[in-house]
DNA sequence: AAGCTGTGTGTCTTTAGAACACTTTCAAAT
DNA sequence: ATTTGAAAGTGTTCTAAAGACACACAGCTT
C-alpha cells in the first residue's frame, strides 16, 4: 500500500494478468475449461470465464500462467503456449456482471488490466477441475456450444483456437489431448474437431504414419462392439529428431 | 503520485510498455530501426534499442504502438502486428547500461515492466527517422549485423523476424516494404532477405504471378546499365478477393 | 564493337494432395 | 448359431504444385 511501487516479495501487479484457455478432448469433441462467477440470476454464458489472475511482480509470464493454472485446476507439467496480449482499456469493465465480479475478487477493481493469454492442452480424464476460491464452479464446456463469455474472453478463445489450428498443422501437439494409448481414429477425430472440417480417413492415416512419430503398440482395443483398433503411442524420440531437421508442414 | 492508481486522463501505466520492431528494405538488405541511448563510452550494440515506451491507461495496445511509432519516427498508417508479450521480471534491469538509461527516462525506473512487442513494415525511403526526446540518435541497422541489443530487445527482434518469415509465406505483406513501383527482382530479393535463403528465380516468378495480385505497369526502368525491368504495382483489389476466398499457402 | 550486367523465359521430373469403396473383426441381438 | 451393426483397415489413380535447370536479350559502359 505504498505510494511508490517498490519491489517487495510476492506483490500482485494490479495491471497485468494471465488468462489460460485450457483445451480438453473426450475422444468426441473439444472442450474448454471455464469457471463460473455465479453472480447473475439463472445461468448465463456471459458470466463464465477462462481461468486467470493477476501476476506477481517476481514471476515471469510463463511462470504466472503455470502457477494460475495449477492453483485453479491442480494441473502441472503441461503444454502451454502464449497467444498474445489483450489490452483494450475497457476489456474487463464493459458488462455490469463483469464489474460486480471484479469487485468481489480484486483489491483494485477499477484498475486497468492488460492480460497475456495462453492456451494449453490437457488430457481431460486426468483430472476433474475443482472450483477455485473465486469461482462458484468450474467445468468443461464443449466449444461448439460457446458463443459468449465474460470480459473479452470469447475473443481470447477465438484467438486460441486460431492459433491451435495453425499450430497443429506444423507440430504434433495434439498428443497432449489424448491418452497415452490411442487409436488412429481418435487422433483423426481430434484433428477434425480442431480444424472444424472432415478429413479423408485414408489420406489422414497415410500422412500421419509417414511422419514416423507413432509407435504401434501391437495391442488392440478390448470390449468394443466392432473390429478392435490398433493402439499407438506418441514416439517422442522420433519427434525430436524430426523437429531438429525441421518439418514445416503436415497440413491438411 | 497517488497511492491508489485512479483512472485519470492520460496517465502513463508504469507497468506496461509497447516496443516496435520496424523493418525497412533498401532493395538490397533488411534493416531495423534502432534508437541509441548513448549512455556508454564508445559505440556498443548493447545500448541500441527498438523504439518503445510506456502506454497510457486510456489507449489500447495497438493504439499505443501506433502512437509511439508516430512520436518516435513520424510514420503513420502502416502495417503493424503484435508479436506477443515479454515479461521476465529482470528483462530491463540486467545490464548496468540499461538501468542508467531507465533512470534517465522513467519516473519509476525500478518498476517491473512487461512489454507488448509489435513489428511493422515501412517504405524506408519515405522517411528518415529522427532522434526522439530520449534517444541520442536513431537510425537503420542492417539486421545481419545485429547480434546484441539493450534490454531483451534482441530476443524481441528474433521473435519479430520469425513471425515475419511465417507471415510473408501466407500474406503478401512484403509490399509494405517496397516502393509503389517495383520490379520482380526486387520482390524476389526481398523474399530472399527475409527468409534468409536463395529462391529459384523462375519458380519465384511463376508463383508470385500466379497469385494474380500484381499489375504490370507496362513501364520500364530507365537508366539502368542492363536490360531494364518491367515495373509492377501491388493490386489491392485482387488481393482482397483472394483473402476472402482464403489463400493459405504460397510457401517457398 | 565488345563486354558487362541483370532481365526474362519453358520444360521435365518429382512429390504431395485429393478423391474414392470394399472387406474385416468383434460384440450384441435374435 | 446366425445375423446385424459399427468402426477398422487398406491402394490406386488423378491432379496440382514444387524443384531443378540454361540460355538469349536489352541497355549501358568503355
Amino acid at each position: 500500500m505504498n505510494s511508490e511501487p517498490k519491489k517487495t516479495k510476492k506483490e500482485l501487479n494490479p495491471n497485468v494478468s494471465v488468462d489460460c484457455v485450457i483445451f480438453g478432448f473426450d475422444l468426441n469433441q473439444l472442450y474448454v475449461l471455464l469457471i463460473d462467477s455465479g453472480n447473475t440470476e439463472g445461468y448465463q454464458q456471459s458470466r463464465m470465464a477462462v481461468p486467470g489472475d493477476l501476476i506477481f511482480d517476481t514471476e515471469n509470464l510463463d511462470e504466472a500462467a503455470r502457477r494460475v493454472l495449477k492453483e485453479l485446476t491442480g494441473i502441472e507439467n503441461i503444454y502451454l503456449e502464449q497467444i498474445g496480449a489483450f489490452g483494450d482499456p475497457n476489456r474487463i469493465g464493459k458488462k455490469e456482471s463483469d464489474r460486480k465480479w471484479l469487485e468481489s475478487i480484486r483489491a483494485q477493481p477499477e484498475a486497468r488490466v492488460i492480460t497475456v493469454a495462453y492456451y494449453s492442452l490437457v488430457k481431460m480424464p486426468n483430472f476433474n477441475p475443482k472450483a477455485s476460491s473465486f469461482a462458484k464452479s468450474a467445468g468443461w464446456a464443449p466449444i461448439t456450444e460457446i458463443n459468449d463469455l465474460a470480459f473479452d474472453h470469447y475473443e481470447i478463445l477465438e484467438s486460441a483456437l486460431e492459433q491451435l489450428k495453425r499450430k497443429i498443422k506444423i507440430q504434433p501437439i495434439g498428443f497432449n489431448l489424448l491418452p497415452e494409448k490411442f487409436t488412429l481414429s481418435q487422433l483423426h477425430k481430434l484433428y477434425e474437431c480442431i480444424l472444424g472440417k472432415d478429413l479423408d480417413k485414408r489420406n489422414f492415416r497415410r500422412k500421419i504414419l509417414n511422419l514416423d512419430i507413432l509407435t504401434n503398440l501391437e495391442e488392440k482395443q478390448i470390449g468394443v462392439p466392432h473390429k478392435p483398433s490398433q493402439l499407438f503411442k506418441f514416439n517422442e524420440e522420433n519427434y525430436e529428431k524430426l523437429s531438429l531437421e525441421g518439418f514445416d508442414n503436415f497440413g491438411f
